[in-house]
DNA sequence: GCAATAGTTATCGTATACGATTTCGTACTC
DNA sequence: GAGTACGAAATCGTATACGATAACTATTGC
Protein backbone atom coordinates (compact mmCIF):
# COMPACT_ATOMS: atom_id res chain seq x y z
CA UNK A 1 0.00 0.00 0.00
CA UNK A 2 3.22 2.25 0.37
CA UNK A 3 3.86 1.91 -3.42
CA UNK A 4 4.42 4.73 -5.64
CA UNK A 5 1.24 4.78 -8.59
CA UNK A 6 1.59 1.15 -9.46
CA UNK A 7 0.38 1.07 -12.97
CA UNK A 8 -1.45 -2.07 -12.28
CA UNK A 9 0.72 -3.96 -15.25
CA UNK A 10 1.79 -7.30 -15.01
CA UNK A 11 5.06 -6.90 -12.67
CA UNK A 12 7.89 -8.62 -13.57
CA UNK A 13 9.82 -11.31 -11.45
CA UNK A 14 12.31 -9.07 -10.73
CA UNK A 15 9.43 -7.04 -9.44
CA UNK A 16 7.84 -9.46 -7.24
CA UNK A 17 11.20 -10.56 -6.18
CA UNK A 18 11.67 -6.61 -5.16
CA UNK A 19 8.31 -6.36 -3.44
CA UNK A 20 8.53 -9.26 -1.37
CA UNK A 21 12.07 -8.59 -0.20
CA UNK A 22 11.38 -5.46 0.70
CA UNK A 23 8.27 -5.58 2.53
CA UNK A 24 10.43 -8.17 4.30
CA UNK A 25 12.72 -6.08 5.26
CA UNK A 26 10.34 -2.93 6.21
CA UNK A 27 8.27 -5.69 8.29
CA UNK A 28 11.01 -6.45 9.78
CA UNK A 29 10.66 -10.61 9.02
CA UNK A 30 14.51 -10.27 8.31
CA UNK A 31 16.12 -7.49 10.67
CA UNK A 32 19.38 -5.73 10.12
CA UNK A 33 22.27 -8.01 9.84
CA UNK A 34 20.26 -10.91 8.13
CA UNK A 35 21.89 -12.46 5.36
CA UNK A 36 20.26 -12.41 1.90
CA UNK A 37 21.45 -15.48 -0.05
CA UNK A 38 20.28 -15.09 -3.76
CA UNK A 39 19.73 -18.94 -4.02
CA UNK A 40 17.83 -19.22 -1.43
CA UNK A 41 15.66 -16.46 -1.55
CA UNK A 42 14.77 -17.01 -5.24
CA UNK A 43 13.69 -20.94 -4.03
CA UNK A 44 11.12 -19.25 -1.67
CA UNK A 45 9.82 -17.20 -4.34
CA UNK A 46 9.72 -19.71 -7.05
CA UNK A 47 12.35 -17.83 -9.44
CA UNK A 48 15.39 -17.96 -10.50
CA UNK A 49 18.36 -15.78 -8.65
CA UNK A 50 19.00 -13.38 -11.80
CA UNK A 51 15.61 -11.78 -10.81
CA UNK A 52 16.45 -11.99 -7.49
CA UNK A 53 19.97 -10.40 -8.01
CA UNK A 54 17.97 -7.37 -9.53
CA UNK A 55 16.01 -6.95 -6.28
CA UNK A 56 18.57 -6.80 -4.11
CA UNK A 57 20.80 -4.46 -5.89
CA UNK A 58 17.52 -2.51 -6.63
CA UNK A 59 17.29 -2.31 -2.36
CA UNK A 60 21.06 -1.38 -1.83
CA UNK A 61 20.72 1.64 -3.92
CA UNK A 62 17.60 2.50 -1.77
CA UNK A 63 20.45 1.59 0.96
CA UNK A 64 18.45 -1.31 2.61
CA UNK A 65 20.48 -4.00 1.96
CA UNK A 66 24.64 -3.80 1.94
CA UNK A 67 26.02 -5.83 -0.81
CA UNK A 68 29.48 -7.04 -0.81
CA UNK A 69 31.08 -8.35 -4.15
CA UNK A 70 31.24 -12.38 -4.01
CA UNK A 71 30.52 -12.49 -0.46
CA UNK A 72 26.73 -11.22 -0.27
CA UNK A 73 24.13 -8.97 1.04
CA UNK A 74 22.87 -8.68 4.47
CA UNK A 75 20.08 -6.36 5.78
CA UNK A 76 21.77 -3.06 5.95
CA UNK A 77 23.03 -2.36 9.72
CA UNK A 78 21.78 -0.21 12.87
CA UNK A 79 24.92 1.64 12.72
CA UNK A 80 24.32 4.74 14.93
CA UNK A 81 26.50 6.86 12.37
CA UNK A 82 23.96 5.54 9.47
CA UNK A 83 20.92 6.64 11.69
CA UNK A 84 22.02 10.21 12.37
CA UNK A 85 22.33 10.85 8.30
CA UNK A 86 19.34 9.22 7.77
CA UNK A 87 17.42 11.34 10.13
CA UNK A 88 19.44 14.12 9.20
CA UNK A 89 18.77 13.88 5.53
CA UNK A 90 14.75 12.79 6.67
CA UNK A 91 14.23 15.91 8.54
CA UNK A 92 15.50 18.19 5.10
CA UNK A 93 13.51 16.14 2.90
CA UNK A 94 10.86 15.49 4.80
CA UNK A 95 10.55 19.23 5.90
CA UNK A 96 10.58 20.60 2.29
CA UNK A 97 7.89 17.85 1.21
CA UNK A 98 5.67 18.95 4.42
CA UNK A 99 6.20 22.61 3.48
CA UNK A 100 5.09 21.67 -0.15
CA UNK A 101 2.31 19.69 0.72
CA UNK A 102 0.90 22.60 3.49
CA UNK A 103 -0.90 24.91 0.37
CA UNK A 104 -2.61 21.45 -0.58
CA UNK A 105 -3.50 20.37 2.50
CA UNK A 106 -7.68 20.76 2.72
CA UNK A 107 -9.54 20.83 6.47
CA UNK A 108 -10.32 17.12 5.87
CA UNK A 109 -6.98 15.84 6.06
CA UNK A 110 -6.31 18.02 9.09
CA UNK A 111 -9.02 16.53 10.99
CA UNK A 112 -7.68 13.33 10.04
CA UNK A 113 -4.16 14.12 10.64
CA UNK A 114 -5.61 15.29 14.44
CA UNK A 115 -7.89 12.12 15.22
CA UNK A 116 -4.48 10.19 14.67
CA UNK A 117 -2.64 12.38 16.52
CA UNK A 118 -4.99 12.32 19.06
CA UNK A 119 -5.09 8.24 19.39
CA UNK A 120 -1.64 8.49 19.59
CA UNK A 121 -2.31 10.58 22.94
CA UNK A 122 -4.04 7.67 23.81
CA UNK A 123 -0.94 5.33 22.95
CA UNK A 124 0.72 7.36 25.45
CA UNK A 125 -1.36 6.37 28.60
CA UNK A 126 -1.53 2.82 27.67
CA UNK A 127 2.37 2.59 26.64
CA UNK A 128 1.83 1.02 23.38
CA UNK A 129 4.86 2.15 21.46
CA UNK A 130 4.16 -0.31 17.98
CA UNK A 131 1.17 1.53 17.68
CA UNK A 132 2.34 4.96 18.40
CA UNK A 133 4.93 4.18 15.69
CA UNK A 134 2.43 3.10 13.09
CA UNK A 135 0.25 6.00 14.10
CA UNK A 136 3.24 8.60 13.39
CA UNK A 137 3.45 7.42 10.13
CA UNK A 138 -0.26 8.11 9.74
CA UNK A 139 0.03 11.30 11.04
CA UNK A 140 3.49 12.60 9.03
CA UNK A 141 1.36 10.77 5.69
CA UNK A 142 -0.93 13.44 5.92
CA UNK A 143 1.24 15.90 5.71
CA UNK A 144 3.61 15.16 3.03
CA UNK A 145 1.61 13.07 0.52
CA UNK A 146 0.00 15.74 -0.74
CA UNK A 147 3.72 16.86 -2.21
CA UNK A 148 3.68 17.84 -5.87
CA UNK A 149 7.43 16.83 -6.07
CA UNK A 150 7.26 13.49 -6.80
CA UNK A 151 11.42 13.39 -6.02
CA UNK A 152 10.97 14.22 -2.94
CA UNK A 153 8.26 12.31 -2.12
CA UNK A 154 10.64 9.45 -3.47
CA UNK A 155 13.26 10.43 -1.12
CA UNK A 156 10.75 10.55 1.98
CA UNK A 157 9.80 7.16 1.64
CA UNK A 158 12.83 5.95 1.40
CA UNK A 159 14.18 7.29 4.97
CA UNK A 160 11.09 6.18 6.32
CA UNK A 161 11.71 2.90 4.91
CA UNK A 162 15.16 3.05 6.08
CA UNK A 163 13.98 3.72 9.61
CA UNK A 164 11.17 0.80 9.14
CA UNK A 165 13.59 -1.52 8.59
CA UNK A 166 15.38 -0.30 12.24
CA UNK A 167 12.27 -0.61 14.21
CA UNK A 168 12.27 -3.89 15.59
CA UNK A 169 16.36 -2.97 16.62
CA UNK A 170 17.89 -1.04 19.27
CA UNK A 171 16.47 2.70 18.24
CA UNK A 172 13.49 2.26 19.82
CA UNK A 173 11.14 4.54 21.63
CA UNK A 174 12.97 7.10 23.12
CA UNK A 175 9.94 7.37 26.63
CA UNK A 176 10.18 11.22 27.54
CA UNK A 177 10.37 12.24 23.90
CA UNK A 178 7.28 10.83 22.69
CA UNK A 179 4.70 13.44 24.68
CA UNK A 180 6.86 16.14 23.15
CA UNK A 181 6.47 14.53 19.86
CA UNK A 182 2.64 14.64 20.12
CA UNK A 183 2.47 18.51 20.85
CA UNK A 184 4.54 19.56 18.35
CA UNK A 185 2.04 17.77 15.55
CA UNK A 186 -0.45 19.56 16.95
CA UNK A 187 2.12 22.67 16.45
CA UNK A 188 2.18 21.71 13.58
CA UNK A 189 -1.45 21.43 12.51
CA UNK A 190 -2.69 25.09 13.65
CA UNK A 191 0.34 26.04 11.47
CA UNK A 192 -1.22 24.73 8.17
CA UNK A 193 -4.62 25.73 9.24
CA UNK A 194 -3.60 29.29 9.62
CA UNK A 195 -1.57 28.76 6.19
CA UNK A 196 1.82 29.95 7.75
CA UNK A 197 4.36 30.48 5.13
CA UNK A 198 6.27 27.72 3.61
CA UNK A 199 9.44 28.77 5.70
CA UNK A 200 7.65 28.66 8.84
CA UNK A 201 6.13 24.93 7.97
CA UNK A 202 9.31 23.59 7.16
CA UNK A 203 11.28 24.94 9.66
CA UNK A 204 8.94 23.41 12.33
CA UNK A 205 8.64 20.18 10.48
CA UNK A 206 12.04 20.01 10.12
CA UNK A 207 13.19 20.72 13.75
CA UNK A 208 10.42 18.21 14.44
CA UNK A 209 12.50 15.57 13.29
CA UNK A 210 15.79 16.77 14.82
CA UNK A 211 14.33 16.61 18.17
CA UNK A 212 13.67 13.06 17.63
CA UNK A 213 17.44 12.57 16.45
CA UNK A 214 18.54 14.41 19.29
CA UNK A 215 16.52 12.74 22.43
CA UNK A 216 17.92 9.54 20.69
CA UNK A 217 21.59 11.10 20.62
CA UNK A 218 20.97 11.84 24.73
CA UNK A 219 20.04 8.72 25.20
CA UNK A 220 22.42 6.95 23.31
CA UNK A 221 25.57 9.24 24.96
CA UNK A 222 24.01 8.86 28.62
CA UNK A 223 23.90 4.83 27.44
CA UNK A 224 27.53 5.42 26.36
CA UNK A 225 27.97 2.22 24.91
CA UNK A 226 29.01 1.25 21.30
CA UNK A 227 26.75 -1.71 20.95
CA UNK A 228 27.37 -2.17 17.15
CA UNK A 229 30.67 -1.56 16.01
CA UNK A 230 31.94 -3.32 13.19
CA UNK B 1 40.48 6.05 -21.51
CA UNK B 2 36.86 7.16 -20.20
CA UNK B 3 37.64 4.60 -17.40
CA UNK B 4 39.56 6.73 -13.90
CA UNK B 5 40.36 3.65 -12.14
CA UNK B 6 39.86 5.29 -8.47
CA UNK B 7 42.13 2.88 -6.59
CA UNK B 8 39.48 0.29 -6.15
CA UNK B 9 40.02 -3.46 -6.46
CA UNK B 10 38.71 -5.37 -9.53
CA UNK B 11 35.24 -4.02 -9.90
CA UNK B 12 32.49 -6.31 -11.64
CA UNK B 13 31.69 -6.40 -15.34
CA UNK B 14 28.39 -4.89 -14.12
CA UNK B 15 30.24 -2.02 -12.30
CA UNK B 16 31.99 -1.26 -15.51
CA UNK B 17 29.02 -0.99 -17.41
CA UNK B 18 27.25 1.11 -15.22
CA UNK B 19 30.38 3.27 -14.90
CA UNK B 20 30.50 2.82 -18.86
CA UNK B 21 27.10 3.69 -19.95
CA UNK B 22 26.55 6.39 -17.03
CA UNK B 23 29.59 8.19 -18.69
CA UNK B 24 28.02 7.75 -22.05
CA UNK B 25 25.24 9.72 -20.51
CA UNK B 26 26.22 12.15 -18.49
CA UNK B 27 29.18 13.71 -21.34
CA UNK B 28 26.28 13.51 -23.89
CA UNK B 29 27.14 10.36 -25.98
CA UNK B 30 23.75 8.88 -24.79
CA UNK B 31 21.78 11.97 -25.24
CA UNK B 32 17.97 12.24 -24.04
CA UNK B 33 16.01 9.87 -26.23
CA UNK B 34 18.86 7.65 -27.05
CA UNK B 35 17.63 4.32 -27.26
CA UNK B 36 19.59 1.58 -24.87
CA UNK B 37 19.61 -1.49 -26.46
CA UNK B 38 21.13 -4.31 -24.10
CA UNK B 39 22.50 -6.64 -26.75
CA UNK B 40 24.35 -3.37 -28.40
CA UNK B 41 25.71 -2.46 -25.27
CA UNK B 42 27.08 -5.57 -23.96
CA UNK B 43 28.65 -6.42 -26.99
CA UNK B 44 29.98 -2.59 -26.91
CA UNK B 45 31.55 -3.69 -23.87
CA UNK B 46 32.45 -7.28 -24.59
CA UNK B 47 30.25 -8.64 -21.20
CA UNK B 48 26.73 -10.61 -21.87
CA UNK B 49 23.70 -8.61 -21.33
CA UNK B 50 22.93 -9.70 -17.69
CA UNK B 51 25.32 -7.24 -16.33
CA UNK B 52 24.35 -4.39 -18.63
CA UNK B 53 20.83 -4.97 -17.76
CA UNK B 54 21.80 -4.47 -14.28
CA UNK B 55 23.72 -1.83 -14.76
CA UNK B 56 20.75 -0.20 -16.52
CA UNK B 57 18.59 -0.84 -13.71
CA UNK B 58 20.89 0.85 -11.65
CA UNK B 59 20.76 4.15 -13.69
CA UNK B 60 17.21 3.56 -13.78
CA UNK B 61 17.26 4.57 -9.90
CA UNK B 62 18.95 7.19 -10.32
CA UNK B 63 16.62 8.68 -12.59
CA UNK B 64 18.68 8.42 -15.70
CA UNK B 65 17.01 6.12 -17.76
CA UNK B 66 13.64 5.68 -18.28
CA UNK B 67 12.72 1.34 -18.63
CA UNK B 68 10.08 0.14 -20.05
CA UNK B 69 8.75 -3.22 -19.64
CA UNK B 70 9.52 -5.60 -22.40
CA UNK B 71 10.38 -2.81 -24.61
CA UNK B 72 13.66 -1.12 -23.47
CA UNK B 73 15.54 1.68 -21.91
CA UNK B 74 15.84 5.41 -23.00
CA UNK B 75 18.02 7.91 -21.65
CA UNK B 76 15.52 9.85 -19.52
CA UNK B 77 13.59 12.75 -21.24
CA UNK B 78 13.97 17.03 -20.94
CA UNK B 79 10.28 16.95 -19.90
CA UNK B 80 10.01 20.37 -18.44
CA UNK B 81 8.26 18.71 -15.82
CA UNK B 82 11.01 16.40 -14.79
CA UNK B 83 13.54 19.23 -14.65
CA UNK B 84 11.00 21.61 -12.16
CA UNK B 85 11.04 18.50 -10.16
CA UNK B 86 15.37 17.83 -10.67
CA UNK B 87 15.85 21.59 -9.47
CA UNK B 88 13.52 21.93 -7.27
CA UNK B 89 14.54 19.09 -5.34
CA UNK B 90 18.41 19.85 -6.09
CA UNK B 91 17.86 23.59 -4.75
CA UNK B 92 16.84 21.44 -1.12
CA UNK B 93 19.44 19.39 -0.96
CA UNK B 94 22.33 21.66 -2.21
CA UNK B 95 20.92 24.24 0.41
CA UNK B 96 21.56 21.83 2.67
CA UNK B 97 25.04 20.20 1.76
CA UNK B 98 26.11 23.68 1.30
CA UNK B 99 25.13 24.65 5.05
CA UNK B 100 26.63 21.76 6.59
CA UNK B 101 29.94 22.00 4.70
CA UNK B 102 30.51 25.64 5.93
CA UNK B 103 31.46 25.23 8.90
CA UNK B 104 34.13 22.86 7.24
CA UNK B 105 35.30 24.85 4.49
CA UNK B 106 39.01 26.88 4.91
CA UNK B 107 40.02 30.12 3.99
CA UNK B 108 41.83 27.67 0.75
CA UNK B 109 38.91 26.51 -0.36
CA UNK B 110 37.30 29.66 -0.19
CA UNK B 111 40.06 31.32 -2.32
CA UNK B 112 40.44 28.30 -4.76
CA UNK B 113 36.17 28.59 -5.18
CA UNK B 114 36.96 32.25 -5.77
CA UNK B 115 39.53 31.89 -8.41
CA UNK B 116 36.78 29.34 -9.82
CA UNK B 117 34.57 32.17 -10.02
CA UNK B 118 36.61 34.46 -11.51
CA UNK B 119 36.94 32.14 -14.49
CA UNK B 120 33.09 32.19 -15.25
CA UNK B 121 33.51 35.89 -14.78
CA UNK B 122 35.69 36.22 -17.82
CA UNK B 123 34.10 32.83 -19.71
CA UNK B 124 31.01 35.95 -19.51
CA UNK B 125 32.97 37.89 -22.02
CA UNK B 126 34.11 35.62 -23.97
CA UNK B 127 30.97 33.92 -24.08
CA UNK B 128 32.38 30.29 -23.37
CA UNK B 129 28.99 28.22 -22.02
CA UNK B 130 30.94 25.14 -22.25
CA UNK B 131 33.24 26.48 -19.43
CA UNK B 132 30.97 27.80 -18.07
CA UNK B 133 28.86 25.65 -17.06
CA UNK B 134 31.98 23.15 -16.27
CA UNK B 135 33.31 25.49 -13.76
CA UNK B 136 30.08 26.15 -12.01
CA UNK B 137 30.05 22.45 -11.17
CA UNK B 138 33.53 22.99 -9.35
CA UNK B 139 32.84 25.89 -7.59
CA UNK B 140 29.89 24.40 -6.29
CA UNK B 141 32.08 20.84 -5.54
CA UNK B 142 33.70 23.29 -3.30
CA UNK B 143 31.27 24.46 -1.57
CA UNK B 144 29.51 21.23 -0.43
CA UNK B 145 32.18 18.50 -0.64
CA UNK B 146 33.16 18.74 2.50
CA UNK B 147 29.69 17.77 3.41
CA UNK B 148 29.83 15.58 6.28
CA UNK B 149 26.37 13.41 5.36
CA UNK B 150 27.15 11.12 3.00
CA UNK B 151 23.27 10.14 2.06
CA UNK B 152 22.98 14.01 1.42
CA UNK B 153 25.69 14.07 -0.88
CA UNK B 154 24.93 11.30 -2.71
CA UNK B 155 21.49 13.25 -3.49
CA UNK B 156 23.15 16.04 -4.42
CA UNK B 157 25.46 14.31 -6.61
CA UNK B 158 22.41 12.44 -8.77
CA UNK B 159 20.99 15.48 -8.99
CA UNK B 160 23.89 17.08 -10.85
CA UNK B 161 24.05 13.98 -13.26
CA UNK B 162 20.73 14.14 -14.27
CA UNK B 163 21.23 18.22 -15.05
CA UNK B 164 24.78 17.09 -16.80
CA UNK B 165 22.79 14.31 -18.98
CA UNK B 166 20.70 17.30 -20.03
CA UNK B 167 23.08 19.62 -20.47
CA UNK B 168 23.39 19.10 -24.33
CA UNK B 169 19.83 19.51 -25.26
CA UNK B 170 17.39 22.25 -25.23
CA UNK B 171 18.10 22.99 -21.63
CA UNK B 172 20.89 25.63 -21.80
CA UNK B 173 22.33 28.26 -20.53
CA UNK B 174 20.49 31.35 -20.27
CA UNK B 175 22.22 34.43 -21.05
CA UNK B 176 21.01 37.25 -18.68
CA UNK B 177 21.08 34.74 -15.57
CA UNK B 178 24.62 33.78 -15.75
CA UNK B 179 26.55 37.29 -14.50
CA UNK B 180 23.87 37.19 -11.42
CA UNK B 181 24.79 33.76 -11.04
CA UNK B 182 28.13 34.97 -10.49
CA UNK B 183 27.31 37.55 -8.39
CA UNK B 184 25.75 35.47 -6.14
CA UNK B 185 28.71 33.05 -5.77
CA UNK B 186 30.71 35.86 -4.42
CA UNK B 187 27.84 36.57 -2.36
CA UNK B 188 27.57 33.29 -1.12
CA UNK B 189 31.69 33.38 -0.30
CA UNK B 190 31.13 35.99 1.86
CA UNK B 191 28.85 34.36 4.03
CA UNK B 192 30.85 31.66 4.56
CA UNK B 193 33.87 33.44 4.86
CA UNK B 194 31.93 35.81 7.86
CA UNK B 195 30.48 32.35 9.45
CA UNK B 196 27.55 33.46 8.65
CA UNK B 197 24.72 31.47 10.39
CA UNK B 198 23.83 27.66 8.83
CA UNK B 199 19.99 29.18 7.71
CA UNK B 200 21.26 32.03 6.32
CA UNK B 201 23.96 29.82 4.22
CA UNK B 202 21.16 27.23 3.11
CA UNK B 203 18.82 29.82 2.25
CA UNK B 204 21.23 32.07 0.03
CA UNK B 205 22.29 28.51 -1.87
CA UNK B 206 19.10 27.40 -1.99
CA UNK B 207 17.91 30.81 -3.51
CA UNK B 208 20.94 30.68 -5.86
CA UNK B 209 19.16 27.44 -7.39
CA UNK B 210 15.87 28.55 -7.64
CA UNK B 211 16.70 31.71 -9.59
CA UNK B 212 18.66 29.48 -12.06
CA UNK B 213 14.98 27.84 -12.16
CA UNK B 214 12.84 31.28 -12.51
CA UNK B 215 14.78 31.77 -15.10
CA UNK B 216 14.61 28.69 -17.34
CA UNK B 217 10.91 29.10 -16.85
CA UNK B 218 10.52 32.59 -17.54
CA UNK B 219 12.43 31.81 -20.76
CA UNK B 220 10.08 28.67 -21.32
CA UNK B 221 7.13 30.58 -20.74
CA UNK B 222 8.33 33.41 -23.16
CA UNK B 223 9.56 30.42 -25.83
CA UNK B 224 6.26 28.62 -25.45
CA UNK B 225 7.14 26.08 -27.26
CA UNK B 226 6.79 22.36 -26.66
CA UNK B 227 10.26 21.19 -28.76
CA UNK B 228 10.77 17.70 -28.01
CA UNK B 229 7.34 16.24 -27.90
CA UNK B 230 8.08 12.59 -28.19
C1' DG C 1 -6.01 4.45 -51.26
C1' DC C 2 -6.72 3.21 -46.45
C1' DA C 3 -7.61 0.23 -42.48
C1' DA C 4 -7.34 -4.05 -40.36
C1' DT C 5 -4.90 -8.21 -39.70
C1' DA C 6 -1.52 -11.82 -39.86
C1' DG C 7 3.27 -12.94 -40.01
C1' DT C 8 8.09 -11.55 -39.09
C1' DT C 9 11.68 -9.53 -36.58
C1' DA C 10 13.79 -7.39 -32.77
C1' DT C 11 14.30 -7.12 -28.02
C1' DC C 12 13.42 -8.08 -23.48
C1' DG C 13 12.92 -11.44 -19.23
C1' DT C 14 14.38 -15.33 -16.91
C1' DA C 15 16.09 -20.14 -16.32
C1' DT C 16 20.01 -22.85 -16.28
C1' DA C 17 24.94 -23.81 -16.22
C1' DC C 18 29.45 -23.15 -14.96
C1' DG C 19 33.62 -20.69 -13.62
C1' DA C 20 35.45 -17.55 -9.88
C1' DT C 21 35.86 -16.18 -5.28
C1' DT C 22 35.31 -16.44 -0.56
C1' DT C 23 34.58 -18.87 3.68
C1' DC C 24 34.89 -22.56 6.74
C1' DG C 25 36.70 -26.80 8.56
C1' DT C 26 40.47 -29.94 9.08
C1' DA C 27 44.98 -31.51 9.38
C1' DC C 28 49.58 -30.57 9.93
C1' DT C 29 53.67 -28.26 11.87
C1' DC C 30 56.17 -25.80 15.34
C1' DG D 1 48.19 -25.59 22.19
C1' DA D 2 48.44 -21.96 18.58
C1' DG D 3 49.08 -20.83 14.09
C1' DT D 4 49.27 -21.93 9.26
C1' DA D 5 48.29 -24.44 4.93
C1' DC D 6 45.40 -26.87 2.37
C1' DG D 7 40.97 -28.60 0.61
C1' DA D 8 35.89 -28.73 0.46
C1' DA D 9 31.64 -26.41 0.48
C1' DA D 10 28.97 -22.47 -0.20
C1' DT D 11 27.91 -18.56 -2.72
C1' DC D 12 28.42 -15.16 -5.98
C1' DG D 13 29.09 -13.41 -11.07
C1' DT D 14 28.22 -13.91 -15.73
C1' DA D 15 27.63 -16.40 -20.19
C1' DT D 16 24.42 -18.71 -22.89
C1' DA D 17 19.88 -20.28 -24.30
C1' DC D 18 15.22 -19.91 -25.01
C1' DG D 19 10.48 -18.40 -24.26
C1' DA D 20 7.58 -14.11 -24.09
C1' DT D 21 6.29 -9.73 -25.55
C1' DA D 22 6.05 -5.80 -28.30
C1' DA D 23 7.22 -3.34 -32.63
C1' DC D 24 7.37 -3.56 -37.42
C1' DT D 25 6.04 -5.00 -42.18
C1' DA D 26 3.51 -6.89 -45.71
C1' DT D 27 -0.69 -8.47 -47.27
C1' DT D 28 -5.59 -8.54 -47.81
C1' DG D 29 -10.23 -6.70 -47.97
C1' DC D 30 -12.98 -2.89 -48.67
Amino acid sequence: MTETATAAGPRSKSEQAYAAVKARIVDGTYSPGYRLVLAKIAEDLGVSVVPVREAIRRLEAEGLVKFERNVGATVSGIDPTEYLYTMQTLSIVEGAATALSAPLIGAADVARARAVNEEMRECLEHFDPVRFTRLNQDFHSVLFEHCPNPHILDLVHRGWNRLASLRSSTFRFVPGRARDSVDEHEALLRLIETGAAADEIERAARLHRSATLDAYLAQATSTEQQTAQQ
